[in-house]
DNA sequence: CATGAATGAGGGTTCATTCAT
DNA sequence: TATGAATGAACCCTCATTCAT
């Protein structure tokens, strides 16, 4: 089902880029497969001669979208800068990213705060497992409180990108260094030792 | 077309309650306008009679959603108490109240995050109007800085109340009281002057 | 589901027979619901007011078509006569009501023979249970032989009426009076003591 | 397009053997291309290679089933043997090859019921020239009545047959060696000298 | 010869909405 | 005011068929 050609890739790449686009338009039940068709030049059939429904489809345009967020943040993290300036990267890339592709934001904020979501077992928060692992080895090191649960930190840490992003997107209230620098520092500081 | 007999403002409040329930469950589109009939006991024709479109019907039940964590969190704010105690006790009610009532949360969320929400003009977040008067205030007593966009400490307020409600919701881990203190302690030592 | 109005009966009927036809002439899955719509005069979605599938369309008209054929053949059976000429009679008008109405004898054979068959559960042969009652009683008055299980003679009796109206539908071989009584006279000849 | 060298015969064996079975249990309609392909292991474009259309794949599905009813039944004929030893030879034969392959008598009632038998052009019965050389030589040779039209005969004689066959494939009604005995000596006594 | 990816018309079904009662 | 039968556009998905390899 997931065998592509080489030559496949292009057409599967805008498939998934016309899905993205249009559910960030009109939500997944706004978005009919004949539209995704038409839009992206692939025939019905095609579609589903590699995945078997819209909710596969759906989930399959998820991990795109999810993949894309992973290398532009925690993908870009360099491990011999210190853990805030490292921590402050994650937080500004991810951002950037999402204001940069706001129909990634859009897909993602949607599949999560919709009903698809419940349905998938053990189905972590998008990122929340690599921020776990960032977490544990900063508190391994020293350089965060070991009393805090890393949950909490993900609420604030995801919560506030996530929030900034769509505050750009909806109200164009565009973060600067400076803010950026400002709101992080305000999580690090509740969470530096 | 709001105003109800005292007679009805049951009908109305059993509506909403079945609409919030099977949004919840089932999603804007996965609910149908037959199903919430069925489910309310109300006919279709007269759910009509009060909201001419299943969309106005939808703005009806999240004002009513809105209003009601409204009045669960600010709506028992205590202008007497310190500011730091006031702040815990908001976001600590507002998570009391969504995990209460984890229909409204999925409502909310669904909502702010679906393209219903794009549609409408200045539609500020949830609670972003309160929670701004409360920190003006805040500034206005030299109690916080006042060089933090208040957009931002909205963000992590806002974001952290909801993915930890999120958080038990899904996975069932629960905020105690120290967990609340903690998380909240997290936000106001970056805020606090 | 299934109490129709006065008015009604009629907009059913029509549906009834609309669906028949169109059966016979395409088959089961030649005929759309969209086509039996258009040529009922009946919306779609009214349809599916009444039937909450196409299977279940299918299932109610077999009983209109079984129902039918029960009335014209065992339904003018008159008690007072003797065995023989009952059972000439039964055979004789059922040949008469399935020739007369050639999309009767399709839409029955063509579910009786459909996979459609196989999962209704003991679901007899068509007229096998009336024409079993009236074989026990007439071994309880020694007019036929007790020693010939009544499905055999139901095979015979069935298969007869079946395959000469087949006959007359498709290739215009007509039994008149004479071929009839020839016919039903060589199962009697085997039956009767 | 029917040239097939000896290599293929088992491929093209294995497709009808598939399609025998798969329309025996889905129907002609229930039965996709694509699962006749992936069930008999040969790839779609290869099919409609041999056949160019599932209509005519259908027919020689037929054919071979027809085919394989006759050879079983007629093609054991011995006309040694009396008529009446023949008879009841040929009506036994026909019935244990039905019951030993329930599939060639679903798939051969389900398409003499079926809107694709009235497309074809002079389609007697499955069996029907056969039975009538059989009956013509019995009136030759003075064994059975000249009085009583072919047809009638054959309508008993194929409909007996398939209806027993039917009621042991669907509520396991076998007939013993007695039961057909029985059974063909009502048919035999009706039309004897 | 053999393959199976690609196609898109058409299938069954749902559902927001209307309107006569 | 309250009802729910009636509507048909639009949904997701299937499938016979083609054609480049």
């Amino acid at each position: 089902m997931n065998v592509l050609s080489e030559i496949n890739n292009k057409k599967i790449e805008a498939l998934f880029l016309t899905t993205l686009e249009l559910v960030a338009k009109y939500g997944f039940h706004g978005t009919s497969m004949s539209m995704i068709s038409k839009e992206s030049g692939i025939a019905i059939g095609t579609i589903y001669h590699y995945y078997k429904s819209k909710d596969e489809l759906i989930m399959a345009v998820l991990e795109y979208a999810k993949k894309k967020g992973m290398e532009a943040s925690f993908g870009k993290d360099n491990i011999e800068l210190d853990y805030y300036t490292r921590f402050m990267l994650i937080w500004s890339h991810l951002y950037d990213h999402l204001i940069a592709h706001p129909e990634m934001l859009s897909y993602i904020s949607q599949y999560y705060s919709s009903p698809y979501c419940g349905q998938v077992e053990d189905d972590t928060y998008c990122f929340q497992g690599e921020l776990a692992l960032f977490l544990n080895n900063a508190v391994r090191d020293n350089c965060i409180k070991d009393n805090i649960p890393h949950h909490l930190i993900s609420s604030i840490f995801l919560g506030s990108v996530v929030n900034s992003a769509r505050d750009w997107i909806k109200n164009k209230n565009k973060l600067d260094e400076q803010g950026i620098r400002a709101l992080v520092d305000i999580i690090w500081e509740g969470i530096k030792i």
